[in-house]
DNA sequence: CATTATCCTTAGGCAAGCGAAAATACAGGG
DNA sequence: CCCTGTATTTTCGCTTGCCTAAGGATAATG
């Protein structure tokens, strides 16, 4: 009865099941995820944010948010702005497509966890959040700055706008 | 209800967690995710398997896992060897160098998890690991054809039939 | 046999990431 | 002012991981 190495299947499936339904979801929406999650920040900041402050929260390079964006750019999601404060920043703003965009194309993950989470019984969704939680801080033990976008958009109760 | 919420940035918390940890992991090994996972795989399957069975334990293409292979045959970690019972077949095996470094680099999930698993309490291990495989059922349901994501611009169904 | 199916590789392409270095802008000290 | 240091972003060149499409061999089957 190894338990440990049965979570340890059970862990991997999850993940397993989320790189790949995402992989999914981006081809089929056209936008892919790593895209999708830069629109998404930008609308949690309330529709602008610097560069800077999205390689800080995605934990990714400068660099990697200027290919990014300028992809996002090209495709009409986003545009850029020079800021009138200091004018070595760019505001990166989300167009009305962008925004039309991101109603359409919900989190993969978000959606198919809500939707059977909330058929649950009451305890049973106690009991796996404390669960989760319980293994989150396990994993998590290290200074990663976790709390990405993904959690909270579809669910329009945003109540952890960082 | 924010359990809902605080479940999915939960998820989210391990599914970064895990990301972050192990591109670290496999920086400092020298080996990158992919590749350690092929030969975890490897090694899993008695130390020899086809490409093929590879690729569909991976949920990835035939080529991509060719070009795993190349890169870890020329970096010596596994060899290829003609199976005699089918010549189409390909057997990848672990070289001593493979198991050496699989050795020194273990799985990221695995240390990190195991380590905090195995201090806990029996039925809080129970509880865990009932919550975690009730997660991953969650995701993990093969229905995902059927799933409302994506009613918008659906072109392409079944990218993924391989 | 001749087809068809299976397994693997080749070739070419795209997305996402990185580090290094350039370009620009602000901020102070002298 | 100018000089230097620092901050922000972009550019450039590269790597990794993944894909599809198109073979090449080798079974399996009609």
């Amino acid at each position: 009865m190894d338990r440990t190495d049965d979570s340890l299947i059970a862990l991997r499936r999850i993940l397993r099941a989320t790189e790949l339904y995402e992989r999914d979801l981006a081809s089929a929406a056209g936008v892919t995820p790593a895209k999708l999650r830069v629109m998404q920040i930008v609308q949690m900041k309330g529709g602008t944010t610097t560069p800077k402050a999205l390689a800080t929260q995605m934990g990714v390079s400068q660099a990697t948010i200027t290919g990014l964006v300028d992809k996002l750019v090209k495709e009409g999601m986003v545009n850029r702005a020079q800021s009138s404060m200091d004018r070595r920043q760019i505001n990166v703003v989300l167009s009305e497509k962008g925004e039309a965009t991101l109603d359409r194309a919900p989190d993969a993950l978000q959606q198919r966890f809500v939707r059977e989470f909330e058929r649950l019984e009451d305890w049973e969704q106690a009991q796996l959040l404390s669960s989760l939680e319980r293994v989150a801080a396990m994993l998590d033990a290290r200074d990663i700055d976790a709390s990405p976008v993904l959690t909270v958009g579809a669910l329009d109760h945003d109540k952890r706008a960082n």
